[in-house]
DNA sequence: CACGATGATTCTGA
DNA sequence: TCAGAATCATCGTG
């Protein structure tokens, strides 16, 4: 401000009062004792305001150079800045404080967690697919749903940005526009840099506070979104035909185990496109992959309803123990690994003890899927394989007694009055022969 | 709309 | 922590 050395009014009349147009008994404070002249000086100032409003820009240019130029404007604009940084100083440092809004960070962190206010592509598409992927059951029948979100999603996002840019555009603007006039008015009073400083931090406080209902108001877009999405989402979805399919072929085919690995539920999660699922689930590890929380519940359900009603699923035990017959037959016929894609059956690779519901026969055919089996002597007897099969099935009465005829392929030790054993561990019961990946090892067959 | 099927959730016991 | 059991809530069908 010391590069200011011109002064605004020169003399005690400061402001209005000095002007001189004005009468001087009002500057004076001796403007007489009758009302009726008083009311005349009044109206005399008035009018002089008027002319004062009315004088020409030149005019009033000129008048202010005049007084810049007033030879006691230096000392008298050094004493103003004196008064006035002892004044500021004392403001400022009462305001100085600026802690950051928790709101506001928890704004940013939620936009950027929603993709909202994150890089342009990853952020969105990432929360966008993490939803859809929520959104369960198996892929093609919710893309739409997730399209419809993840446009939604960008439209806000869009929306954001503009409104954004906008309001920095604004802001950057206003605070540009109030320093060139600090920065003008700097010469006619004092003006510190520090307080032109404060200014604009004051204009980027108050636009912040524009811009947090900005971001409040999308974050309130985005939860509405979510909300009926993953309203959407925790409706319950029926598997498709394709995937029940699997689940069942794989069920009757450790009909004596009916306990997945975790290796076998994630490969069965994954040739179900269960990708992900729903977001509780009966078992519920750290780890993610929630399509194996689906297969869990699935099976779950499945034991406990097979268990409960074994008559009415025995149309459906002969069905897929057929099916699974059948697939082994087709795939040593072929003497290779072309078979069904939807028999994940098991025991197969090992030759060991999960094929259950079914008697010796159902072992043979088994042993068609092992390892073993290239050398058999199979394929042409494969059709009297099946139609036996269904018949020693169709004996055995579903699991429960099948398991008890049946016990040589079951050294799991399954108990004979209709329950699998007492505390399987699912694990352990088909990783140690199959290993992980089993699954989709021994289907191939 | 009723009803069975079915996926998910909750509770309980081992 | 997992499985069984009961239950809930939704879906699909007639």
């Amino acid at each position: 401000m010391d590069e200011q050395p011109r002064l605004m009014h020169s003399h005690t009349g400061v402001g209005m009062a000095g002007h001189p147009g004005l009468p001087q008994h009002m500057q004076d404070g001796t403007g007489g004792s009758d009302g009726d002249g008083r009311k005349q000086d009044i109206g005399d100032i008035l009018q002089q305001i008027m002319t004062i409003t009315d004088q020409s820009l030149d005019e009033a240019q000129a008048r202010k150079h005049a007084l810049n130029c007033h030879r006691m404007k230096p000392a008298l604009f050094n004493v103003l800045c004196e008064i006035k940084e002892k004044t500021v100083l004392s403001i400022r440092g009462a305001q100085e404080e600026e802690p950051p809004d928790p709101q506001l960070m928890r704004l940013d962190n939620m936009l950027l967690a929603e993709g909202v206010s994150g890089p342009e592509k990853g952020g969105g598409s990432a929360a966008a697919a993490a939803a859809a992927a929520a959104s369960g059951g198996a892929g093609a029948d919710n893309s739409a749903e997730h399209s419809d979100y993840r446009a939604k999603l960008s439209q806000i996002r869009q929306i954001y940005h503009t409104e954004l840019e906008k309001y920095e555009q604004a802001c950057n603007e206003f605070t540009t526009h109030v320093m060139n006039l600090l920065r003008e008015q700097s010469r006619t009073r004092p003006i510190s840099p520090k307080e032109i400083e404060r200014m604009v931090s004051i204009i980027h406080r108050k636009f912040s506070s524009i811009q947090m209902q900005l971001k409040q108001s999308t974050c309130e877009a985005v939860m509405i979104l979510r909300s009926r999405f993953l309203d959407a989402r925790r409706k319950r979805r029926n598997f498709n035909k394709q995937a029940t399919e699997i689940l069942n072929e794989y069920f009757y085919s450790h009909l004596s185990n009916p306990y997945p690995s975790e290796e076998a539920k994630e490969e069965l999660a994954k040739k179900c496109a269960i990708t992900v699922a729903q977001v509780h689930s009966r078992v519920r590890p750290p780890r993610s992959s929630e399509g194996i929380h689906a297969v869990s519940n699935w099976f779950g359900n499945k034991r406990i309803r097979y268990k409960k009603n074994i008559g009415k699923f025995q149309e459906e035990a002969n069905m897929y123990a057929a099916r699974t017959a059948v697939n082994a037959a087709n795939a040593s016929s072929h003497g290779s690994q072309a078979n069904s894609p939807s028999t994940p059956n098991s025991a197969g690779s090992a030759g060991s003890f999960n094929m259950s519901n079914s008697g010796d026969l159902f072992m043979s055919v088994q042993s068609l899927n092992g390892d073993s089996y290239q050398g058999a002597q199979v394929g042409a007897n494969v059709q009297s394989q099946v139609d036996t099969l269904r018949h020693v099935i169709s004996q055995t009465g579903g699991y429960s007694e099948g398991l008890t005829a049946n016990q040589m392929y079951s050294p799991q030790g399954i108990n004979a009055n209709g329950g699998w054993p007492d505390a399987p561990t699912p694990s352990s019961v088909t990783s140690p022969t199959e290993g992980p990946g089993s699954v989709h090892s021994d289907t191939s067959n």
